[in-house]
DNA sequence: CTGTTAGCGCTTTCAA
DNA sequence: TTGAAAGCGCTAACAG
């Protein structure tokens, strides 16, 4: 079997208690003993039990992630950014799924994570008030990745300012007939940016002077092929937009491949901007609005553990916004443009 | 403070072993009993402290999981379909990403799931002498994904025979100058496909009778980018290739952009064939050699789990092969292709 | 079928 | 600065 505490005790001659603190490096413990329990802990290849530790101490040294879906670039990013900042921070992560709306609704009813988190972090959700209550329920810090919540720590990008940058872009470069392919605010999932950025669109196009026009607002949910559909509607309406914004990249590459499929050139025909700075977007030479997943996934991160190390179970609520930039690329500038004509 | 096993114990008239074993589902304890415990902790919303339950059990209940990287597609669909089969059984995940060698090293010497995990699942890895061995240390069920490892059971997919297959596709549609996009088998990470879908694709190539061409075997680094890249080098070759096998479709998605950044049109001037069916493979209308992810890793999961329930902390080492599948779209049958020519 | 009693391997007072 | 001892909240014999 692995050695135990007091394995480390006996070979270094002192008191379980004494090993207990020497390896915690806590304080009012005489050098040359710790030195010798550190050296007895290195000979026995020690490692303290975490389930005994959790027990006695109370605290986990685990944080809950919850994501809505795995396989999307976006929550691909944040589950990366979080499990290293927790790694350095000596915590362990516990990763929940939602997967639909059936998944979501199983979570919040047994709490899964009970008594077995010092934090959680919901990432990119927009909650329910029994969602909210069922987390309070908790006693730990919370924290929101993706937008605000009382009672929670958030960082999050203003979605609405980046989607009102994309499209005063489209706007400068002499675009009026533009159109947006978004996701659905009225997705049960709930997740965080389409109300958003739908709405920064639409004040864009209303400070110009423009009011939105209902066909020229299209769900794609998301994803790729939803985009792609979005965009071959939009293609076929009787006049056909010069412009399209789509409220992420992913989308943007399906509406890519419909411009393609429909034969016309971006940007000549019909220019195009994207929203997120996915690593393929570059490759494609598409404009978009940058966000920084990563530095907002660390931020919130390690503000949710200096909460749990400052024991404060229920920190002031904080949020913290941090800048998006717009990226100009050949898919709006003809001047940059890679695209074969 | 949440209701302990004393509590129920209490309002439910009974031991606390009693309380136990009813909530556990043990056989032994009368149905009226079981059911005054079951409301007992229904009413005060009761669920056990993991950390108490392994501390004194030993069984940990979780499954560590290993991956080289979070943010690529294979690894997403893997962490995602592990995470619903261990939720599912009651099982807690405990994610560990390498990212670099040199967070590779770091594992492997410090060990961190020590003690902690009652399994290790390693997705996708070659795995050195050493860190087989450090792996054996935890004394608990081992099992990789996507190839062979002796004491380990595993699950994949016959790499090299998907490869063939693919080759042999485009050998029966008449290519002879058949150029592949791989991985580099040297990668320091050591991650599993890039060695055998080589070695299946030239196979393929000397049966008939062709001697594969190293200028025709250039490297795309498994990601889209890459395989961009790769594809303007073999574009740039004094005979350019009539077909070509991407051993990724995230590479293939790199060679279409490059393809069409040359004028070349898919699959009339060059043929292009992926492999994995990423989701993304149909709107691109990319043929392509399907691996099913989500059932390798259910497979796996399932069966390391049966190891663990058995209490076999050295199973013997059984390998399961899936099959994969080829899927003929119109990147390389031009009677399919909704390409624009 | 149920209760009693030891622990599981740590952390944390409290004394010394 | 160190040690003794009392738990943390369960599980697992062992009796009964």
């Amino acid at each position: 079997m692995a050695a135990s505490i007091e394995d480390v005790a006996r070979r270094a001659g002192v008191s379980i208690a004494t090993v207990s603190r020497a390896l915690r490096g806590l304080p009012d413990v005489a050098t040359a003993t710790r030195d010798r329990v550190l050296a007895a802990a290195a000979e026995l290849d020690y490692v303290a039990s975490p389930f005994a530790a959790r027990l006695a101490s109370g605290r986990t040294n685990t944080v809950g992630l919850v994501v809505p879906f795995i396989s999307r670039w976006y929550f691909g990013e944040v589950i990366d950014a979080v499990e290293t900042t927790l790694r350095m921070a000596g915590f362990d992560l516990l990763l929940y799924n939602l997967g639909d709306e059936a998944g979501r609704a199983r979570f919040f009813e047994r709490m899964p994570m009970r008594k077995r988190v010092d934090a959680v972090l919901i990432a990119s959700l927009v909650l329910a008030e029994n969602e909210i209550d069922a987390l309070l329920t908790l006693g730990c810090p919370l924290g929101s990745l993706g937008l605000e919540h009382d009672n929670f720590l958030s960082t999050s990008i203003d979605d609405a300012a980046g989607a009102r940058v994309a499209a005063q872009h489209l706007l400068a470069l002499g675009h009026r007939r533009i159109a947006t392919i978004g996701g659905d605010p009225d997705d049960p999932m709930r997740i965080t940016p389409p109300l958003r950025r739908r709405e920064g669109f639409r004040s864009a196009l209303r400070e110009a002077g423009i009011e939105p026009d209902p066909q020229l607002e299209q769900l794609g949910y998301f994803t790729l092929a939803g985009g792609l559909e979005a965009c071959d509607r939009l293609l076929a309406l009787p006049e056909r937009p010069t412009a399209i914004f789509a409220e992420s990249d992913e989308m943007a590459f399906g509406a890519i491949r419909s411009l393609r499929l429909h034969g016309l050139r971006v940007p000549e025909d019909v220019a195009l901007i994207g929203f997120d700075d996915h690593v393929t977007a570059e490759v494609l030479d598409l404009s978009t609005i940058r966000q920084p997943v990563p530095a907002q996934a660390h931020d919130i991160t390690t503000r949710l553990l200096a909460a749990v190390e400052a024991g404060d179970d229920e920190p002031p609520t904080v949020d913290v916004v941090l800048p998006t930039e717009l990226v100009v690329r050949g898919s709006t500038d003809p001047s940059r443009s890679v695209y074969q004509s």
